[in-house]
Order: structure tokens, then C-alpha cells, then sequence
DNA sequence: TTTTCGCTCCCCCATACGGGGCAGGCGGCG
DNA sequence: CGCCGCCTGCCCCGTATGGGGGAGCGAAAA
């Protein structure tokens, strides 16, 4: 019996890449696809299918949250991340969501079919880059809820007594949790966090 | 005589969704695939296409400089911008730089297929989505070099004093660059203006 | 040629920012 | 129970930031 896949992803033309890809394995079938989180609940209820190849940028309801709903009713599920950046901390998100892998949209035929049939197999398969960028920021990732809304605003573009308001908080409140975030970013300054915080994937864009 | 192709995307994954569609139609081929902006050099040179597919995100030379390059030993080279977002300034720097047409990644299959034999007819065609998007900030695209390179050292945390050093100018001038930076984004702050300089393409991730 | 524009530099000055240290309250966890 | 992490608040203080002007100079466009 073929490896039943969901292929879930917002660009339609990595779907048909994905599709083409596994057309050509006799092991291997597409049972459906989907163009947002919503959408793939619904396909992975109608379908269960073996393997979720997920992708994490998407509108709307997103990859992890996606993951964390499937799961809520399929606990077996195994996803595949699928995804363009090498993030750490949305990896790490995912893997705890319930990621069996973390794979890159460059990545090439082979490794992507192979990943597929490791995770039908029950394996997990984090690339080394990815494991590589998770080890290295690992300290650094713990930001607390409040420190993330902090950043949020900051990028905004809100002055910290403007973030005070917005939070019903104390100016020299939100001042310490700009030295925290700081501190634990190693950034120059508010700017500086900002963009490590973007890259990291400790804020969306 | 079948349209040459060349496609220019870092996304293995994405390159064969586009090879699995031009598979399909007896009018196109596609002659050559890159993932880099120099590589898409080589490979236009080698292969001459009628229509290139060419993604602007890429590490290294990136999509707009490849076209610009490649425009440069081939004025009649045709570009269809393949693309994530449709930020702003990207899109009109990309027109400029001779794009015939921008598409999202997200279109299906029948509009990229009408795309590329529309361009290689010589047809401009611009996404309705995109064009709105270039409509609605026109004025304040309009950072000059110099600002680029002050909002992208700002990005990456450094203060005034040491954005003077590295660009070997006064401290004072670098004040004058980011007074009109702010002024000309609309921003509050320099931390808004890069988030606002990222999300409109201005400068990179 | 005249004008415009980008880059450069300078002044003043109010305020925001960030580093340092300190501390109470509260909830979870060993 | 006691410790620790998170959120909260406060002080001092040096410096960076940004808003308001003005101005020269070279290149490109009108």
C-alpha cells in the first residue's frame, strides 16, 4: 500500500512540484493538497493520510498551529516542515508541535523522498543545518511571553512609554524588559533586536 | 518552434513544480534550470531562452541583478518576475530592470502557462494585486543609495556614530540621512523604518 | 545656463534610550 | 517549605536620538 501524502503549502506551484515528485514513486501517492492551515484540517480529516508535508509561512491559521489542531484529533499524525528559512526558533516550535522533520524548500528530489519514506517509517530527520542553527541559539531563544509582546510593539515603532500605555504597564517596567530582551538577543540596540528577533523567528513579519 | 525556458529560482522543490508544468505543454521547453543569480548568468549565456522565469529572493546576486547583468550581453532578453510577495519597491525595481511581467507564486497553473506565451509574444502583463500595491506607495520608495546603505546598517544595530565611521562620513550626515529616511517612509523611529523598510522590500531580510 | 537633487557638514536642544543596580509580589516546582 | 523565574516598579546618569533650522558643492536634468 503507497504512502498516502498531504502536501500543504500556499504557493500552488511548489505543490505541483512536490506533486510531479511524488508521481513519479510507485510507493508513494498524493491524496490531497492544501493552500492554508484551515484547509488542511480539513483534508486531513477526509483523507488521513500518512504523511503531512506542512509548511509553516502561511495566512491565516499557520503550519504550527495547523500541526498543533491536527494533532488535537490525530494524534499519530507525522508531519513533514516544510519551509524556506532555517528559523531556529520556528523550528523549534515545530519539532515540538509534532515535526518528525525539518526540511528546506532548497533541498533536492532525493532527500525529500527519502525523508518522506523515513517518516512513514516512524524515523526523525532534523537536517544538519537545521540542527546546527538550533544548537547554536538555544539560550538566546527564551524570550517570556511579555518580553515577545514587548518586541512586537517595538517594531512597530511604539517608544517605550507608548508600549507602557499600550500595556497598562509602568514606563520603567517596559524599560527593564527592553534591557532583558537586550541582553538576552546580545543586540546593540532596540533596532538590532528587532531584526534578530525577525530572523530568528522570535516575531513574524 | 517551442518557447526556450530558463528558470531562476532557489527552491529545487519550486523549479520542478515549474519543469512538471512546462512538461505538459507541447509549446515550451524547458532548456536550463538555476538556482543563483550568477549561475543564471551562465546558463542564459549557454542556452539563449525565449522567456526566463527569474525569482528575485536568492542569496548572492539576486534576481534583479542577474536580469540587469543579463540585459546588459542580451537587451532582448524577456523576464518574468517569479515571485513571493508583492512588495512595492521590489516590483517596480524589477520592472525597471526589464521584467516583462510579475507573478506570485501562489497563481495556478493556467495563469503562469498564458503568462509565458503572452510575454514571449512580446506582452507586458501585471497582476492586478501588484499593480495596486506599486500605486499606493510611489512617493515614498523613493530612498536614495546612500539611505539604502544607512538603513541597512541601521538594521543590523549600528548607532549613527559608527554607521559615520563605516561609511567614512560624519556623524552629523548620518543624522541628515536618517531624518530624511524617516520622513520619507512615514516613520516614527529608525527601529519602524527598517521593519517598514523590510516589509516594502527597501532593504533585504 | 539655471535649477534641481543627492551628499555632505554644522548648530541648538528636548527627550528617548540603555546600562547599572535594587526590590517586592506571585506562582510553580523541587 | 524555600528557591527561582516572571512581571512589576524605582533610582541615577551618560549618551544617542530625532526635530528644527541653515549651507556648500558637484552632477545631472531641464
Amino acid at each position: 500500500m503507497p504512502i498516502k501524502i498531504l502536501c500543504v503549502d500556499d504557493h500552488a506551484l511548489l505543490r505541483e512540484g512536490i506533486a510531479a515528485l511524488i508521481a513519479t514513486q510507485s510507493d508513494m501517492t498524493l491524496v490531497a493538497e492544501a493552500a492554508s492551515g484551515r484547509e488542511s484540517v480539513e483534508q486531513f480529516r477526509l483523507h488521513q493520510p500518512d504523511v503531512t508535508l506542512m509548511d509553516l509561512q502561511m495566512d491565516g491559521m499557520n503550519g504550527i498551529e495547523a500541526m498543533i489542531a491536527i494533532r488535537g484529533e490525530s494524534p499519530g499524525a507525522k508531519f513533514i516542515v516544510l519551509t524556506t528559512y532555517a528559523g531556529d526558533v520556528l523550528a523549534q516550535r515545530a519539532l515540538k508541535a509534532g515535526a518528525y522533520a525539518y526540511v528546506l524548500k532548497g533541498m533536492i528530489r532525493k532527500d525529500i523522498l527519502g525523508t518522506i519514506r523515513d517518516v512513514h517509517n516512524g524515523l526523525k530527520r532534523i537536517e544538519p543545518h537545521v540542527a546546527a542553527e538550533l544548537a547554536k541559539h538555544q539560550a538566546d531563544a527564551s524570550l517570556t511571553p511579555r518580553e515577545i509582546e514587548v518586541l512586537r510593539l517595538v517594531a512597530a515603532g511604539n517608544s517605550n512609554k507608548l508600549i507602557a500605555a499600550r500595556l497598562n504597564i509602568n514606563e520603567e517596567t517596559t524599560k527593564t524588559h527592553m534591557k532583558n530582551i537586550l541582553a538576552k538577543l546580545e543586540a546593540n540596540d532596540r533596532t538590532h533586536a528587532v531584526t534578530l528577533g525577525l530572523q530568528r523567528g522570535v516575531i513574524g513579519v
